[in-house]
RNA sequence: GGCGGCAUAGCCAAGUGGUAAGGCAUGGGCCUGCAAAGCCCUGAUCCCCGGUUCGAAUCCGGGUGCCGCCUCCA
């Protein structure tokens, strides 16, 4: 496949640095608050590329770390008068929920900052020792920017000159170097480390837990694909990299991908901005899959402007998969390899080229369609259609539920009742031809947001979106 | 101030040199008691100006507009 690495700007054949594996790291969450959209894009973009590296055949050893330690956690913690431990578990644990409803896999390893001290102890120590940190008369222990002849290459950047917004630390030996450790001696939240009491600058975790996790022996690259959102290309890993170059000799990553943001009103989504939008809150009034089929819909580097309406018309969009499913429902067959298939690797093998692989399912969906309207029957052509959508369930990861199930999205039992009840006493009037009565339940049930179909088989519902 | 991204039909969105994928919406047809669903048909010359080329949405130069990073941030 080819990725676009967003350090040389174009995009490269992908070759791994060990023959028939893959090491993916991913920038994963500050836990202190709920996932907003923006979390949740960069956290699918990564899903379907690990899931197409997998499809493709290569061992995806997927880290996505948890940062459960930091000034935001201790802020909040401080508010709510909770331990930092217990805001970072419970967020945890919401991050956990939301990314499972809209099916991003769990990750292979999902480190923990307060989990990594060691870790991150080794890396300070070393780079003390090569003399790329210097400790500061409060025990705080910067980065020396100046002594990586490469620092600023990675975000393509001139010069520090105008890194002038970061916090003035007069001891600090140039302004844009940053902390490593920062010693604490106000009774606070603390870690033991050889270098005193203190906790971990946040750029440090991340270049300590790829050595310790998921670093090889013998490459010139520790890992080979680093991901995380665009915002966090500079300071965060142009830092982590100058560590890692710094502490091991060797570049960090091979490639380099940057997800978009998602927007508002084209203004890019924050908790600064106040513009946020809970996943959780967005998975109230849609089905998961509808949340994850939207957000991976257009291409992962670009924008993502958040607008209702397109997300209504994705999941009309999903519907048609969901009603092709409802068609062949109730079948089995043993999966087949497929030219669709083929296809759709093909699409997501060109840097996840999403827009063209969801063209591709749209024109399976409707030559689907119009087959089975010719030859319900044909025993073979639906054993394909079922390895198709069973492709894309495991490639894509949406089309997993069960089709009447998604139809009722957010319906409870007694509604459910109602509309059966309604449904009965339709089709009776239907029966002796009184289509007045039959007209007025099927308005009375639009009304409610159900929308009937008569079909050979039956009447069946959906409810509308 | 430095660096970077984007601008394609009413809307969302691919395409990066050979005369514009796909979806939503719209209109028409088939099907249906009528619908819904499904299928088929229906729409743009690609922000502006100039250049290179037999040929450009696609390359080059110059504009205009919007957005982002440089502070925590997916």
């Amino acid at each position: 496949m080819t990725i676009y690495d967003s350090v040389q700007k174009t995009k490269l054949p992908f070759e791994p640095l060990v023959e028939g594996k893959v090491s993916l790291y991913v920038c994963g969450p500050t836990v202190y608050d709920d996932a907003h959209l923006g979390h949740a894009k960069s956290a699918l973009v990564f899903d379907l590329l690990r899931r197409v590296l997998e499809a493709e055949g290569y061992e995806v050893t997927f880290a996505r770390n948890i940062t459960d330690i930091d000034d935001k956690i201790i802020n909040k913690a401080r508010e709510s008068g909770l331990s930092t431990a217990d805001i970072a578990a419970r967020y945890t644990e919401a991050y956990h929920r939301d990314m499972a409803a809209i099916g991003v896999r769990k990750p292979t390893l999902e480190p923990k900052a307060t989990e990594s001290i060691g870790a991150m102890s080794d890396m300070i120590q070393r780079l003390l020792d090569t003399g790329h940190a210097y400790r500061i008369g409060n025990g705080d222990i910067y980065f020396d920017t100046a002594s990586d002849g490469r620092y600023l290459t990675l975000s393509n950047r001139q010069s520090s000159e105008n890194v002038s917004r970061v916090e003035k630390v007069s001891e600090k030996r140039h302004e844009a170097d940053f902390a490593l450790w920062k010693a604490v001696n106000d009774g606070s939240v603390s870690f033991d480390s050889p270098f005193g009491p203190g906790r971990p600058g946040w750029h440090l975790e991340c270049s300590a837990m790829i050595e310790s996790y998921l670093a090889r022996e013998g490459t010139p690259y520790a890992i080979d694909i680093h991901g995380g959102g665009a915002d966090l290309l500079f300071p965060h890993h142009e830092n982590e990299a100058a560590q890692t170059r710094c502490a091991t000799n060797r570049e960090l990553a091979r490639y380099w991908m940057h997800n978009g943001f998602v927007t508002i009103g084209g203004e890019k989504m924050s908790k600064s901005l106040g513009n946020s939008f809970f996943l959780k809150d967005a998975l109230k009034a849609y089905n998961g899959e509808v949340i994850r089929f939207y957000l991976l819909s257009t291409h992962y580097r670009g924008d993502f402007n958040f607008n209702e309406e397109d997300l209504i018309s994705s999941k009309k969009r999903l519907d048609r998969l969901y009603r092709l499913k409802k068609r062949l429902f109730g079948l089995s067959a043993t999966v087949i390899e497929t030219e669709f298939k083929k296809a759709l690797l093909e699409a997501l093998g060109d840097d996840l080229n999403v827009s063209k692989a969801y063209a591709l399912i749209d024109e399976m969906i409707s030559s689907a369609n119009d087959a089975l309207d010719r030859d319900p029957k044909d025993k073979a052509y639906r054993q394909m259609l079922l390895s198709a959508l069973s492709t894309i369930e495991e490639i894509m990861g949406f089309g997993t539920q069960n089709p009447y199930d998604y139809f009722q999205f957010g319906l409870d039992e007694e509604t459910k009742a109602t509309i059966d009840e309604l449904i009965v006493r339709r089709t009776e009037a239907k029966k002796i031809k009184d289509f007045a009565a039959s007209d007025a339940i099927r308005d009375e049930l639009n009304a409610m947001g159900v929308a009937i179909m008569d079909t050979p088989s039956g009447t069946f519902w959906e409810m509308q979106g």
